[in-house]
DNA sequence: TTGTAGGCGTTATCAG
DNA sequence: CTGATAACGCCTACAA
C-alpha cells in the first residue's frame, strides 16, 4: 500500500497533526529540527500526500471540467492548450469531455464532473437559450464560465470573440473590394455563434443598401463536407454571385475544394473568406482571407476567471475580444 | 452545503447503510418500498453521490490521466477523442496534461496524477530509452500504458503502429515509381518514433540498392515551420533528387510551401510523401500521398487495453497497428 | 431486511 | 511547539 501520513508520523515519532502542518508549510508550530526530520522521512519514504483524503476536508480537487463539442474540431486545441496551459500555472488540472453538440451529454458530463467535486467547469454550449444545462449549474452553484458560446442567462460570465463585428467586418472587405453579390454559408441557426454571424454579414449588406439573395445563403454545419455541399446547391442555383463568405474556415475550405472541382478559380472567378483562422487557411490554395480568433488567448483568459471566481476574487463578467481580419490571398478585387 | 447520504437517510428513517445499498445497486438485502422510498426521496432531494469520498474507500476514481505531447499537433486530437469516447462508455474521465515533450513536466504530471489517485495512465512519452519516468510509474504501481511511442522496457503495455515497416513501405512506392534519389525529412532522432520511420526509410533504400545521399537526409522537430526549413537547406546543397519523404504531415506540408516559393512543381519537378494523414494532406494542392496511422483506434486500444489492465482482466500486452498507404496527387511516375 | 461501528487519509479545532 | 480528537461522505464487515 502507499505510504501514509501514518506512516511518516510513526516513523518520526510525533503525530500525524505535525507531519500535517510541514506538509502544508505552516510553519509557525514547527520546530527547524523536526521539520527537517520529517520531510527527511517523507523523501525517503517517497510520500505523496492523498489528494482525495484531502479533497474529502478540504472541498477542494483543484480539477476543472472543460466540456466542449468536440476536440477533433480544429478551432478547438488551441483554445483547449490555452485552459490547460493556464490552469496548470494555478495548479489546476482539467478534465476533457466532448459532448458532440449533444445536449443529454453535456449533461451527463456535468452530472458527473459535479459528483466529482470539480471546482468549476468551462463550458462551451451547443444551447443558446433557455438553457437547462446551464441552469443546473446554477442550482448546484458550481462555478462556471460560459466559453465562445454566448447564453441569455444573466449574470452568467462569458468570453466570447464578437462574431458579429468579426463578420461584419469581414463583408465589408469583400464590399470595399466591388464585390455585390455574395452568397454566404451559415453555421448551424441552433448555434448561438453562428447566428451573430450571420447578423454580422446581414449589417454589412444592409448597410451597403445590398439585399442578400436567398438563394445564395445556405445553412451549413460548420464541417469541411458541408461546405462543400452547400457550395454545390449554391451553384446548383445558376444564380451570379462573385464571392462567398463562410462562418467558419473549415466550410471555406469545404467551398474551395468544391469550385475547384468546378473549375472555378479562386479569387479570378470567385472570391472566398473563411472564419477562426485555424492553421489550415494558410496552407491550402490559394491561401484563405479569414478572421483571426484569438483562440489560445480565449482559453487563457477563461480558465483564469473562472480560477478568480472560484477564489471569489474579483473578476470580469463579461469579456468580449475582437477578432481580426487576415488578409491572405482568397479574395480579389473586381 | 450538498445534500449527503446522511441527509436523506434521515429524511427516510433509514440508516445510511440501507440508503447506500440501493445507491450501490445491492439488492439483496433491501425491500422493494424502502428501496423505492429511498429512490424517491433521492431524486426529490436531488442527491448525488460524492465521488471522492467513495474513492477515498473504494481506491478507485474512474479518472485516467492521458499524457501527451501537444493536443495543438494535429496528431493527437483523434487519438485523444478515441481514448475519451472510450473511456467513457466503461464510465472513466480522463486528465489532459500537455507536455511539449519536456520530460520535467511529464514527471509534474506523473506526480500530480498519482496524488489524485487516478486509476492509470495513458502515456506517449518522449524518452525512448532510460526512461526515468516509467520507472517511477513501475515503482507507484500506476497501471498505465505507452502509447504511440515505444519504450525499452520489457513487460510495458505499448500500442502502436509500426512505423518502420510504414515508411519502408512509403518508400518502395516511391521506388516502383522509379525514384532514386531520394531526400528525407526525419523528425527529432531522440523520438522512437522518428527512429523507427528512419530505419524503414534506409531498410527500403537498400533493399533496393539504393545508397542514401547525406547531404538528401535534414533532421527536423515533426513541425511545418521545420519541414519548410530543411526543405530549403536540402535545396541549397544543389543536389539532384526527384522525391522527398517526410517523416510527418506536417513537415510535408512545408516542404511542399518551400518547393512551390522556389518555384518546383509538386509532383512534376519532386514528389512528396507525408506521414500520419491527418486532415490537412487531404486539404493542401496537391494532395500528399501519406501513411493513414489509425489514430482513434488507437486511442480507442489504449483505453481499452488500460481500463482492462486495472480490472485485472487479461489484455494484450503489446499492440502493434499496421498503417496503410493513401495515395493521392503528390507523387509522380517517372 | 436492517443497523452499528470502524475506517479510508487528511485537515482543523482545541488543548496542553 | 506539539498532540488528541473530531470531522469530511461514504463503504463494509459484522450484528441483530
Amino acid at each position: 500500500m502507499a505510504v501514509t501520513i501514518k506512516d511518516i508520523a510513526r516513523e518520526a515519532n510525533v503525530s500525524i497533526t505535525t507531519v500535517s502542518r510541514v506538509i502544508n508549510n505552516k510553519n509557525e508550530g514547527v520546530s527547524k529540527e523536526t521539520k527537517d526530520k520529517i520531510l527527511q522521512i517523507m523523501k525517503r519514504l517517497n510520500y505523496r500526500p492523498n489528494s482525495v483524503a484531502r479533497s474529502l476536508v478540504t472541498k477542494k480537487t483543484h480539477t476543472l471540467g472543460l466540456i466542449l463539442p468536440d476536440i477533433t474540431n480544429p478551432f478547438f486545441p488551441d483554445l483547449v492548450r490555452g485552459v490547460e496551459d493556464t490552469a496548470n500555472i494555478y495548479g489546476y488540472n482539467i478534465i476533457l469531455c466532448n459532448t458532440d453538440d449533444d445536449i443529454a451529454k453535456e449533461k451527463t458530463y456535468i452530472k458527473v464532473l459535479k459528483e466529482k467535486c470539480i471546482d468549476g467547469i468551462i463550458y462551451t454550449s451547443t444551447i443558446k437559450s433557455e438553457n437547462q444545462n446551464v441552469k443546473m449549474l446554477l442550482k448546484y452553484e458550481i462555478p462556471f464560465v460560459m466559453l465562445d458560446r454566448l447564453i441569455d442567462i444573466k449574470g452568467v460570465p462569458y468570453i466570447y470573440a464578437d462574431g458579429e463585428s468579426g463578420m461584419y467586418e469581414i463583408i465589408r472587405y469583400l464590399i470595399e473590394n466591388n464585390h455585390r453579390r455574395i452568397a454566404y454559408i451559415s453555421g448551424p441557426m441552433t448555434n448561438h455563434t453562428a447566428i451573430q454571424r450571420f447578423e454580422g454579414y446581414k449589417r454589412a449588406m444592409a448597410e451597403a443598401g445590398l439585399s442578400p439573395d436567398g438563394d445564395l445563403i445556405m445553412e451549413g454545419n460548420y464541417k469541411m463536407r458541408s461546405g462543400y455541399e452547400c457550395m454545390s446547391e449554391i451553384l446548383k442555383k445558376k444564380k451570379k454571385f462573385t464571392a462567398v463568405a463562410c462562418a467558419n474556415d473549415l466550410m471555406a475550405v469545404g467551398a474551395l475544394e468544391c469550385l475547384r472541382e468546378s473549375g472555378m478559380k479562386v479569387p479570378d472567378d470567385i472570391s472566398v473568406t473563411g472564419y477562426d483562422d485555424i492553421y489550415v487557411s494558410n496552407v491550402v490554395t490559394p491561401k484563405l482571407t479569414t478572421m483571426a480568433q484569438p483562440t489560445y488567448e480565449m482559453g487563457c483568459l477563461a480558465a483564469r476567471i473562472l480560477i478568480k471566481s472560484i477564489a471569489e476574487e474579483n473578476h470580469e463578467k463579461e469579456v468580449k475580444l475582437r477578432p481580426k481580419l487576415v488578409i491572405r490571398e482568397s479574395v480579389a478585387k473586381i
